[in-house]
DNA sequence: CGGGATCCAAGGAGATACTG
DNA sequence: CAGTATCTCCTTGGATCCCG
């Protein structure tokens, strides 16, 4: 029964970054692709948070999940050209986040 | 056990501003005080959670909480200089979440 | 190797009653 | 009026086991 605002676009911005691994993962996916084990390596992240984290990202086209035919299986994570478009938005973030 | 991330200065910024009515707080105070009743009745959020966000928000040099020794009880609640300097952070965010 | 399924703990958020 | 205290969900994250 709470009112309902209007869902502000800042607010649908924050839905997909704010969670603990989605600014690491982009992080990582900035300079290089990289694969679902790597990712849990270097981040070390459970895998079901992983996957979530990842699936969000993805509906959202913040990343593209390409998956390569082979044994063993090969699945490498990128950012989208839309994705990119956070890099500056996130080192504004980061830059407000030093002066605290 | 997970592996201890440098905290990115991003992360500190986001769990700021990501708990869900901080936003919107930030929001109506960008042009005015407010007292803390009418946080509640504009935003319909609960007594609990108004105050939590509110004393996260002053423990970060957000905003700024001025009581005035009055029967009845006067708290207004406005943004520090500090605080202003979240608000082009804030547009960005916006403006990137237009895009989605 | 890249997940899916399940179970569990912790914290965020809401509703309500009470108080100085 | 401006909170505090309490109780109850619900959502996130973590750990583990399983499978093609």
């Amino acid at each position: 029964m709470s009112k309902e605002l209007p869902i502000c676009p800042a607010e649908k911005a924050l839905s997909i970054i704010s969670s603990k691994w989605s600014l690491y993962i982009i992080k990582e996916l900035v300079d290089k692709n990289m694969r679902f084990n790597e990712l849990i390596k270097t981040l070390g992240v459970s895998q079901k948070v992983l996957t979530e984290n990842l699936k969000k990202l993805e509906e959202n086209n913040v990343i593209d999940r390409k998956v390569f035919p082979v044994i063993p299986p090969k699945v490498e994570y990128s950012l989208t050209e839309f994705g990119k478009t956070l890099i500056p938005v996130l080192d504004t973030l980061h830059e407000w986040g030093e002066t605290l």
